[in-house]
DNA sequence: GCCGTTTTCGGCCCGACTGTTTTCAGTCG
């Protein structure tokens, strides 16, 4: 039985026993079983006795005994025969949850989300308990828009939002402080909405004056200190603002920076210590509320080292303070080995990339415009490519502040062959291997064209390797794993593609290769001068997957990559 | 349902907002 089937079923069942409005603490009990599981490295056949996991008694214990022997779990069927499947979906409405939804099955025979509409148009819902007209109203309005809303925002189309908001609340003399915080603080891949901290000693004044900045479509929540509106930039999207006093913001922004597994092992920690964590400080023994001037201070107070945003996730963290030292950061970055030119499809000419990188201090930059068979972004056929090899040489005699290598984003064609010839790769200092085409293959035919790459000599780096553009497409579905074993056995390099379209590998991928000890290089992938600083963006995602440094060849000095390119 | 250096019962992270109430339950993050 497939651990991931085991722990999908926990959470069915959570869900099921909320449908059922039951107790809470029950509900997560089996949420966090799951979790004990999903973040146990082990397969389930190298655990002998699961109920050895914190989070997973009898209870939860008796239902993975029984998924593993039948197959199936007689807790779940139980579940399913009492609870009818159509309330599921309305857990997803806003404002709606296990309680209510239990009590509107019960009471009214609701069971579907058509069941629920109708009963809204009848007027039913506002004679029960506990609901009124406005509940009634605001469950229609939510049953119309559902299907028109999208799901999570790719970090590409929120960056526009953040950055305008940015600019809005920089321009509100009365916010003394502001911050973006939630899972886009964090560098996740994807947002359900955005959260923004604002320190204001009148908020009141500043709400009117952001409200008023913002095109708001609509309001989900308006209190005093927490503001919640529907956005609408390219798509409508939902932002939470959060006014605190000035000495408040540092707690603020770490509670709502989140994530929410983060925090419940923060404040537990604090509880250890007879202290207590709230947005706005952190109760002490005595009663006296602490606050603090950074979020370094802030981890200090408990004993921490500062924990980087991008690494706040499943709360397992505090557990691995030893490793923040090692983690890649932005500091490390010695350069930048995939970049285009005009002479592909790039905006910038070959000096202004290389000034550009020079003034980001670079030790090495790689020029790396796309091959012949792509003839969209205007390809490099090998005359054009050695005579731009050939210009590279006699800049780098110029410049004595940065070393830059010629190479190629050679295309890996479909029917599996290589877009140059080996007399032409051998000439070049680096060579990328990427795939741009005919992404519906059948994986195998997919994972033949990496082969090819794989085994041959002159290939150094295998670019973006699933070709997913976050939020938008799935890529060529290589299987990774096999991928990996392969740059492991011919010593390729693995690249983590800086573009917050791409970041691609993903997390969990890149967690694999460094496991596999396969280098991987973080590379902006940029096409024009402006896009080199999305490396930052680059950096934090990897720090997701607890990249270390020196796994990272981008960070190591030119001498030692250049012996390993060589090798 | 799970857990225990206050250990077999009683708590489980904490607080804001809404809509319903007339003091609070439910939902959300």
């Amino acid at each position: 039985m497939n651990k991931k089937i085991i722990i999908r079923t926990l959470e069915k069942i959570a869900l099921y026993m909320e449908l059922k409005g039951e107790n809470p603490f029950k509900v997560s009990a089996f949420r966090k079983a799951a979790q004990a599981l999903e973040l146990d490295p082990r397969s389930l056949a190298e655990m002998d006795d699961v109920t050895k996991l914190k989070g997973i008694g009898k209870g939860t214990g008796d239902v993975i005994t029984e998924l593993m022997d039948s197959g199936k779990s007689s807790v779940l069927e139980e579940l399913q025969a009492e609870v009818p499947k159509g309330l599921v979906p309305l857990m997803k409405l806003q404002g709606l949850g296990g309680k209510k939804i239990a009590k509107l099955y019960k009471e009214l025979g609701i069971d579907s989300a058509e069941a629920l509409k109708q009963a809204c148009i009848d007027h039913t819902i506002q004679k029960l308990p506990g609901f009124g007209p406005k509940s009634e109203d605001k469950i229609l309005q939510e049953l119309m828009e559902f299907d028109s809303r999208p799901g999570r925002h790719p970090i590409w189309k929120t960056e526009e939002a953040v950055a305008t908001i940015n600019e809005v609340l920089e321009n509100i003399k009365e916010v003394s402080e502001y911050s973006v915080a939630g899972s886009y603080r964090r560098t996740k891949d994807t947002s359900k909405d955005l959260d923004f901290i604002v320190a204001t000693a009148e908020p009141a004044k500043v709400k009117d004056l952001l409200l008023a900045a913002l095109p708001v479509e609509g309001t989900i929540a308006s209190g005093t200190t927490k503001v919640s509106v529907t956005v609408e930039f390219q798509d409508p999207i939902d932002i939470d603002f959060r006014l605190v006093a000035p000495e408040e913001f540092v707690t603020a922004l770490h509670h709502f920076t989140g994530s929410k597994d983060h925090n419940v092992k923060m404040r537990q920690l604090a509880k250890s210590q007879n202290k207590k964590i709230s947005e706005y400080g952190v109760e002490q023994e005595d009663g006296t509320i602490r606050t603090f001037k950074s979020e370094e201070e802030f981890f200090q107070h408990f004993g921490l080292p500062f924990i980087p945003p991008s690494v706040r996730e499943d709360g397992r963290e505090t557990d691995r303070i030893e490793e923040l030292p090692e983690l890649v950061t932005i500091e490390d970055i010695k350069g930048d080995l995939h970049m285009h030119t005009t002479s592909s499809d790039g905006a910038n000419s070959l000096k202004e990339m290389i000034d550009a990188c020079r003034s980001k201090s670079y030790e090495y930059m790689v020029i790396t415009d796309h091959s012949q068979y792509l003839k969209v972004a205007n390809g490099l056929t090998p005359e054009r490519l050695l005579a731009q090899n050939k210009e590279i040489r006699e800049l780098n005699k110029e410049y004595k502040d940065i070393e830059i290598f010629s190479g190629t984003e050679m295309d890996i064609l479909p029917d599996a062959s290589l877009d140059f010839d080996d007399d032409i790769l051998k000439q070049l200092d680096f060579v990328i291997a990427s795939i741009h085409s005919s992404f519906q293959q059948p994986q195998e035919q997919i994972m033949e064209r990496m082969l090819t790459a794989m085994k041959n000599p002159y290939v150094h780096m295998i670019a973006h390797p699933t070709g997913r553009i976050v939020g938008q497409r799935g890529g060529y579905d290589p299987d990774v794993e096999q991928l990996l074993d392969w740059a492991k056995e011919y010593g390729k390099i693995v690249e983590l593609n800086a573009s917050p379209y791409r970041l691609d590998l993903a997390v969990e991928f890149l967690e694999m290769a460094q496991e596999k000890e396969v280098p991987v290089a973080i590379n902006t992938d940029a096409h024009a001068i402006e896009q080199l600083e999305v490396m930052a963006i680059g950096v934090r995602h990897g720090q997701k997957a607890w990249l270390k440094k020196e796994n990272v060849v981008n960070t190591w000095p030119l001498e030692k990559l250049k012996a390993y390119l060589k090798k």
